[in-house]
DNA sequence: GTCCGTCTTTGAAACGTTTTCACCGTAGAT
DNA sequence: ATCTACGGTGAAAACGTTTCAAAGACGGAC
């Protein structure tokens, strides 16, 4: 069906080797046989077969980048800061989706390692230790996104979420918010659990302040959305003055929740998200949040992996950002 | 470094042969050396080979989709669909962005066809027709998405553009506005155009009604802003009193362009988007907008693309949507 | 005791590359 | 005229899998 290097050869009238030696190292090969050879890839639409190339080298050209959830752009913005590292190396991202489901973790870690990628950037969804050191013993890096590495087993590239979620639930006390609550994102997940002891934290050194937390929700505009419904419907007395979620997407959610309930924000109940993605900025009520330098993590990431692939023996490394407050109005900002 | 089939079968004790007939046809093999075998596996981390695999094979169980900005929501729910429909069938998506850049467009579909993709989904910057041709002579079947195939030499899926663009300018046209505005996205590109002229054809049926384009502008958030920037800085008289956005997100920056200059949405300028992603609904103005079935879209193309691979031969079939108009605030709704 | 059919296993070939090493011819140096 | 160097080329091996034809083992039927 589809033109091998030995068609070309034959077409040529020149072996396989000096086929292969035009397609990598141009300059062994006479300008004479240069020609001949590529006129006669262009007559026989000739494209390599990856697989076969791989097969002889060994491994790809290609990063796995696997993320809890292209719907939420901050995911996005770090994958294309991924990608943007990886073109000027030559290589490929693929991006692949678990969409919060350890089963879909699962199975595109094992894709991955079939295919025998350069390396795996991840953002897992609960402890993969195990599995990414299996994975390594293999010959295949990984470096996670988003989380750190819980034994320092991996390089990492994440924010201070205990820092994010100190600082945004001090703002809200600063402002003078006093019953706060926190929701959104599964809750076991380490991520949200920093950010919601930072919360802790900033409650507790504030007399009178009270922290909740509403469970169950989970990491989507609509989960946002379900809880604003159900904070609405408590009697007003028993309403927070203040919500902190997990992401924008919730706090989106959140919003139009309230909203549609005649509830204020901010007058009624602040309201603060995570991630600072673009349409933060151009909500209802404009949203404060706490900004992630999400490009920059991505591009970090896959430097840090090549690095490691490159040399394996090196040892591993934490970077972690500094997160932002941005205040909006949401917050009275 | 990694153990090959060759190592498995040497441990377990039998031929290459019958490791191969464990991983894929079990039932050929003595339950007695199917457990040797397995034991073997696990001893030794046995990772299959996708590569070896795919070269024997001749084609890979990967979709590739190529799409013009994973940024956009609309495109990143369209993957989820075509990723829920490719799950149903054992293959995999992987996701790539071509960022409205006919360079990495090229380059993405150079990657995929030297993969051996089982298919390509794309949805085109501009005319591809004659690269995917080629792709296709080469045994690699490819559906358009977003858009229609111009000779319907392909198979696509789409909305119906035009209808689109006429339901969102007679509905601005409805609600007494005149003096329409139409911006966003590369104009140069045919979805957009399509909107265009259905927008036109909406002007055309009413005595008065103008409808002026702002080019330049391209398809982000910030391009909106841009665009709200510009028209606010225009003398009072001479600004339009509907605003038309090729898409949602510049429908989002220009909202936040007019209300930064205390410009009034919808009482001084109505305004309406497309694609109807999550966001809309939850914007500082909530967003009339004109809803494409995104999660259906995917999953439509991936089963033609399936389809087609199955059967080279059927003919080509485009799908056209119904585009639906969604009505909110920031046209009075 | 022979034959036949079934079940299981095996060895070899093939997929399309890249790389290694040996070879050849030519040109320049002696 | 001979030797050396060198640029260019080609043949063959290797990568790890799957498939296929063939052979082996075993039991039952005659």
């Amino acid at each position: 069906m589809t033109a091998s290097i030995r068609d070309v050869a034959e077409r040529a009238g020149v072996s396989v080797g000096t086929v292969s030696n035009v397609l990598n190292h141009r300059e062994r090969v006479a300008p004479e046989s240069v020609s001949r050879v590529n006129a006669a890839i262009a007559e026989l639409g000739y494209v390599r077969n990856d697989a076969a190339r791989q097969l002889r080298a060994g491994r790809s050209a290609t990063v796995g980048l696997i993320v809890l959830d292209v719907r939420n752009p901050f995911f996005t913005e770090l994958a294309r800061g991924a990608e943007r590292e990886a073109d000027a190396r030559g290589l490929s991202v693929l991006l692949a989706n678990s969409d919060e489901s350890v089963d879909r973790e699962a199975r595109y870690l094992d894709l991955f390692e079939q295919q025998r990628v350069r390396g795996i950037l991840i953002s897992p969804y609960q402890e993969v230790g195990d599995r990414l050191r299996q994975v390594r013993e293999r010959g295949i890096p990984a470096v996670l996104v988003d989380r750190q590495s819980e034994d320092h087993l991996f390089s990492s590239v994440s924010v201070d979420d205990e820092l994010g979620g100190y600082l945004a639930t001090r703002h809200l006390l600063e402002i003078g918010r006093r019953r706060i609550l926190f929701t959104g994102g599964p809750i076991d997940m380490r991520q949200i659990d920093d950010r919601l002891r930072g919360a802790r934290r900033a409650v507790a050194e504030v007399a009178g302040a009270t922290l909740e937390t509403l469970p169950g929700v989970a990491s989507q505009v609509d989960d946002g959305r379900a809880a604003g419904d159900a904070v609405a419907a408590r009697a007003a007395e028993d309403r927070p003055d203040a919500i902190f979620c997990a992401n924008d997407l919730v706090a989106l959610g959140v919003l139009q929740g309230l909203s549609a309930h005649g509830i204020s924000v901010p007058d009624d109940i602040a309201l603060i998200g995570f991630d600072d993605i673009d349409f933060a900025a151009a909500a209802v009520v404009p949203l404060s949040s706490v900004r992630q330098p999400s490009r920059l993590m991505g591009e970090t990431a896959l430097r840090l992996l090549v690095e490691e692939g490159d040399d394996p023996a090196r040892a591993s490394e934490q970077v972690v950002f500094e997160p932002e407050l941005v205040v909006r109005a949401s917050t009275g900002g």
